[in-house]
Order: C-alpha cells, then structure tokens, then sequence
RNA sequence: GCCGUUGUAGCUCAGUGGUAGAGCACUUCCUUGGUAAGGAAGAGGUCAUGGGUUCAAUUCCCAUUAACGGCUCCA
C-alpha cells in the first residue's frame, strides 16, 4: 500500500500503481469525470498513470492553470491527427499550450493549408474527439527513437530528441496519430468537446529568422460548447476595445497611404489628449526639478558615431540625407542632443544632478511587419527626459523616477503591468552590447538594489538591455493580448564617456556623470493607445478631446445652449453645442455614442432657470443643476484628474 | 524583413468577366420634439496602384503598395 497526501493534509491509503483517475473515482464520479491531470510530488503527469510509491497528489481540472494547459496540449495532439490525415506526409515541430488555447507548428513540404482548411480540420477533430480515444503513454529507449524517426525522414523529431537524455523518452498515442511526448495528457480524446481553429500563421522554426518557415496553426478547445462561446464573445468585446477602432471612432488619429506606414497624424481631438498629458508631464516634471528644452529633429552623423546608435542601431533609423556633403540623420533618439546640452556649459557637481526633459518626436524605421496602431509607430513623442548625476546621487534619483512612474500609474488606475529588469548577455559584448564588462555588472546591481529596497515586485531578463545599460521596462498587454513596453527606465554607463561629458567634483577633479534615460509615460503614441484600450474610450473628464456636449431640445432653446456652452468655455471647459435638427433621443445617442462625459440637456425649463438638466455618459440623467454648480463640479472634477 | 489573409462611397460591409449596391454619416426640405435612432429627397466610387490574359477586367493572373493575423525584431 502506498500513502496518498491530499491538499487538505488528509492521508489516504491505496494499492501500489494506482490512478489519479482511480483516487479521484475513490472520492467522487463527478470528480473523476472532470480531472485532466493530477500534479504528483509537483510534477505534472497524466491522471491515468500508476504510482508506484508514497506521494502528495493534487488533482487537476479546468480550473487549474497546469489542468488547462494539459487540456490544451492534449487538444494540440488532436490537431495534429486531424492535420495528418489531410496532409499525410506533414512534419510537425512542437505543440504547446499557450495563454488562449495552443499552436502547432508543421512542416506541410510543398503543401499549402488554407483558411477554409480549417473548418474541415475542425469538423475532423470533433469526429476523431467523439471516438474518446486514450491518450497511451509509452516510455522507449533513446536508440529506439532516433532509429523510428530516423526511418521516417522526420529531422525535426529527431533534432528535439538531440536534447533528450536515454530514459526520459516518451511517446503517446492516441488514435492512430503517435508523438514524441513529454506530456502529460487528459485521459481521453473524449473531454474536447468545442473546438475552435483560430488562424494559420508562419512562424520561424526555433523562432530564428535565419531558419525556415513553419506553418503554425493556432486553435483554441474548451469542456462545453458554452465555454466556447462565452470565449468567443469576450474576443468580440475586446475587439470594442482595441484603439484602432476607437481611435477613429473618436477621431483621435489617422494614417494615410501619400504621407506613410507608422506615421501618425493626430486629428484635433488626440491632440488635446497629447496636450493633457504633457500638461500632467510638465507639472510632475517641474515639481521634480526637471528643466524644459527645444532641440533639433536631426543631427550629423558623427554625432550618432559618437552616440553609439549608428554603430548598434543604424537598422532601426531611416537612411541619412545628404547636405553639403555632410550625413544627416532624423533622430531615433533625444538624448544625444541632450548630451550636447549638458555639454554646452561647464559643469559642476553644484549643478547636479542635472535634469532635462523634451517631448519632441524621435523616428524609428521599424520593420514594416511590426508596425501596429498607434502602439509601434515610426514617428513618435517620447516623454523623455535625462538625468545627469553621480554615483552617489544615482540611487534617489533613480527611485524618484520609479516613484514618478508610480504616481502616474495610480492617476491612470493602471495595475496590471509587470516591471521588467532588463540585463546584457555576456557573449553578445561588444555586438549588441557596449563592451564594458565589469560596469554592466555594476550598473545592474546598482538597479537591482534600488528596485529591491522600493520593495518593487519585478523579473529580471536576460539580453533586453540598452547597448548602453541596464533598464527597467514596464510591461503592459494591448486588448488583444500583445506585449508592450509602456515605460521605461534605463542606466547609461557609456554615452557619458563616448561625449566626453564631465563635471568638476568638490575635491576639484573631473568625473563622467552617471545617466538615466526615463519616460514615464513611454511615448504620446503608445500611451494614448493604451489609455483608449484602458478606459475602453470613456476617458476621465480631464483627458475627454469633449468634456461637455449642450443639447437643446429645440432649436428654440439653441440661442441659450449657446451661452451656457460660452460660460463653459470660458471656464477652460471643453464644450459644444449639438446644433443638428434632430430630436433630443437621437442627440442622446449620437453623444452618448461619441463617449462625451457630460450632456446638458436644456429646454424650456431649464432656460426659464438659468439650469441645466445633467447627463453623464453611460449613467443616464443626474438631475437638473444651476450652470454655475455645474461649472464648479466638473471644474473641481477636471483639477483633481478624477478617473470619474 | 518572413509566412498567410485582405483592400469596393467618409465609416461598416454586400456584389459581379459586359464600367456597381445597402445601412450609417453628409447636403437640402418637412418636422420643433424632454433623456439611446422622426420623415423625404439628393449628392458621393479610376472598385488600392501598375502590368498581363480577354472582344470586354472592379471581377482571372503577376508585380507593387497598405492594412490585418502571426513570426522575427524593438532604445
């Protein structure tokens, strides 16, 4: 007999070789009917393996992360029949489970797979689910592997068997499709029972852009129908979300094919949104000690030598143009034109640490397949800003950086982001990183100790790092799930030295000052993106491109929709006046549609008493008010930057 | 940059080897209305661009370009 631990710390006493499957029928059908995996002393296996000793054993379902991904893996298998029975011949690569369901990767040879292939792999998997097949665990010796794959001409089993030590070998079977496996998978075939192929996509074999091109097909599978279709209707909500659509249906930006891909021309209302911000920027920023200044969107190429970029970056930066015969590059950045600003006049450790910031736009040639949105664009406004400090001032300046980050993130309610420590990788010194090996590893603890005593929760990575330092990066998931970088917060170790710039310290010396590299609110583009996806459109009073619509009942009452609207604006309110021969319903709903925080509804009677009838957007009518206490109400509103 | 899909009116989208349609938006008129769509008429399109096949191409083929879904990249 063997002891089984349960979660709750009951012990259980069962044969040698028994199930999970069998410990969870021992407890409940129900339950049995519902397990997927079991996690035995923290590994993940299949419920219907047999264990064979003493063991702490927790039981997976749906409603397990590793109960899903086994789900989803196993749902992955399926695929994969299905794929093989209608392109026999195909070589796949990996399966895994992912966030939103799973992918496989394959190797069709010359086949092509098409979109309307997947609704007949759909149906296909359904019939091969309804057979509940098992799922058949079969452990071989590696020899034995690499011979089958061998004869089978399949270099991609064989190049993940290359990995695999004798005796860790598996392969499972179910139906008629047999995969080199680590598992674990659900029971049977049976469990999926709403399947959803979702897209085909290329992707690089190992992720590498040198190697060939796999075809990736992507499918998402649930318990119930239900589940399905409750997903479904989440994607299409979030596609409400997504700021493309809003950012026209707001008129907040607008791309055209004659000026180029990436470029943003921003339409009246996303400029008073970009106006808000640097207003909030400019306050934080001169409260902080920040120094504003104006610099050019261009320089000579012996600058971006000096700087670095055109020896690390020059991919990402539009080609030069040719003046005088001198090279001139559009800025990718600001700080080297910053750098000459710190340069301009001598320096004492009396003047640090020294901080100055710019919202100018800087270009990126990013590649044509990246560009997205207003999320990755090719002209953007940086929040920038840079500090020029020594050793000893680093740590607070660096933490009132995180501490202005913070700050802005509770204004906005932003809670779900995760800080990012991005770190060089050794052997890429001196190619992507500047070589420098002991300051890397000093820049990085200095970080590391300033993140650790804020008591800020972040991960480290590897090989993200700046070619100058070390940085922090705040990470954020657009609506349909991409990853971004929102903020950011990065160490330079070496422009300072690369442009010669030095102070005088106390003790009469000169020393190269330490710089950071901040912005906060990432760029203008990216931020406001965010914010569209954030507030789902209904941005906070303060940000609103129109923060009033009046809406007169009739054109008799437009002449006093007009004044109050005047009296609005005079109090620095944003307001119009729907002046459209239409009905008051139909001007409720073409505001209430365009996300306008406030309606003053005004008609007979609220002309007759200098008031106006309140409606706020999304909530319905808030009742009539005297003009004047409607002004200091949205004032107050508007000062605080309440979210509502 | 790579793989795949798409490009028709300002927007959302039908449609066709014989030079195009709807709804919304827009303009004008009627209506002057109390909290999410009043009515009528009208205007608006080199069917992304360039080639090719064809008696004839918006439709089929090729290239380019842009957007979208991924991959790679990302200061």
């Amino acid at each position: 007999m063997i002891n089984i631990t349960l979660p709750d710390g009951s012990v259980r006493q069962y044969k040698k070789g028994t199930t999970s499957l069998d410990i969870a029928k021992s407890i409940s059908e129900g339950l049995a009917r519902k397990v997927l995996s079991a996690s035995v002393n923290g590994q993940v296996w299949d419920a219907a393996r047999p264990i064979t000793g003493d063991a702490t054993l927790k039981l997976l379902t749906w409603n397990d992360a590793d109960g899903k991904n086994t789900f989803w893996h196993s749902s992955a298998h399926l695929m994969a029949e299905a794929v093989e029975t209608m392109f026999p011949g195909v070589k796949f690569w990996v399966g895994p489970p992912v966030e939103n369901g799973f992918y496989y990767d394959m190797d069709l040879g010359d086949k092509k797979m098409t979109e309307e292939d997947l609704t007949a792999l759909e149906k296909k998997m359904n019939e091969l689910a309804k057979q509940s097949n098992s799922y058949i665990r079969k452990e071989m010796p590696k020899s034995e592997a690499v011979k089958y794959f061998t004869e089978k001409g399949d270099e991609y089993k064989l190049d993940l068997l290359q990995n695999l030590n004798d005796g860790e070998i598996t392969f499972y079977t179910q139906g008629n499709f047999t995969d080199l496996c680590r598992g674990p998978h659900i029971p049977n075939t049976g469990f999926i029972k709403a399947i959803k192929l979702m897209s085909i996509a290329g992707a690089y074999w190992k992720g590498d852009e040198k190697n060939k091109m796999l075809t990736r097909l992507y499918g998402v599978t649930f318990p119930s129908q239900k589940e399905l279709d409750e997903y479904l209707q989440m994607l299409e909500e979030a596609k409400k979300r997504d700021h493309r659509k809003l950012g026209k249906e707001l008129g907040i930006y607008t791309l055209d094919d004659d000026v180029g891909p990436g470029l943003i021309m921003w339409l009246p209302n996303g400029t008073v949104m970009i106006e808000e911000l640097e207003k909030l920027a400019k306050e934080t920023e001169l409260e902080a000690g920040y120094k504003r200044v104006v610099t050019p969107h261009i320089a000579k190429e012996s600058m971006y030598i000096t700087s670095g970029h055109l020896p690390y970056y020059a991919e990402s930066m539009y080609p030069p143009m040719e003046m005088e015969g001198e090279k001139y590059y559009l800025r990718s950045m600001n700080c080297p034109h910053h750098h000459k600003i710190f340069a301009a006049t001598p320096k004492s450790y009396r003047d640090l640490p020294y901080r100055v910031a710019e919202y100018g736009t800087v270009y990126r040639y990013e590649q044509s397949g990246e560009l997205f949105g207003l999320m990755r664009v090719r002209c953007l406004h940086m929040n920038d800003a840079h500090i020029y400090c020594s050793k000893e001032q680093f740590n607070d300046e660096f933490r009132a950086v995180n501490d202005m980050y913070l700050k802005y993130f509770k204004i906005f309610g932003i809670d779900k982001y995760v800080m990012r420590l991005s770190l060089h990788s050794k052997e890429k010194l001196g190619i992507k990183y500047v070589n420098e090996p002991e300051l890397w590893l000093e820049t990085e603890a200095m970080v590391r100790n300033v993140l650790k005593e804020s008591n800020i929760p972040y991960v480290e990575v590897q090989d993200e790092a700046a070619f100058y330092g070390p940085k922090i990066d705040v990470q954020i998931w657009s609506v349909i799930g991409r990853e971004f970088t929102l903020a950011t917060n990065q160490v330079d170790f070496s422009q300072g030295r690369s442009f010669k710039l030095q102070y005088t310290t106390a003790d009469n010396h000169t020393e190269t000052p330490l710089i950071i590299h901040r912005a906060p609110l990432g760029t203008h583009e990216r931020f406001i993106g965010f914010l569209l996806e954030h507030y789902a459109g209904k941005l906070p009073l303060w940000l609103a491109p129109v923060q009033v619509k009046v809406l007169p009942i009739s054109d008799k009452f437009l002449d006093y929709a007009k004044a109050v609207s005047d009296k609005l604006k005079k109090a620095d309110i944003r307001s119009e006046v729907d002046d459209r021969n239409e009905k008051i319903g139909k001007k409720i709903r073409d505001t209430e549609l365009l996300k306008v925080p406030y309606m003053l509804v005004v008609g007979e009677k609220e002309m007759n008493e200098n008031k106006v009838a309140v409606r706020r957007q999304g909530k319905g009518d808030a009742g009539v008010k005297g003009v004047d206490e409607f002004i200091a109400e949205a004032t107050a509103e508007i000062k605080e930057r309440r979210a509502e």
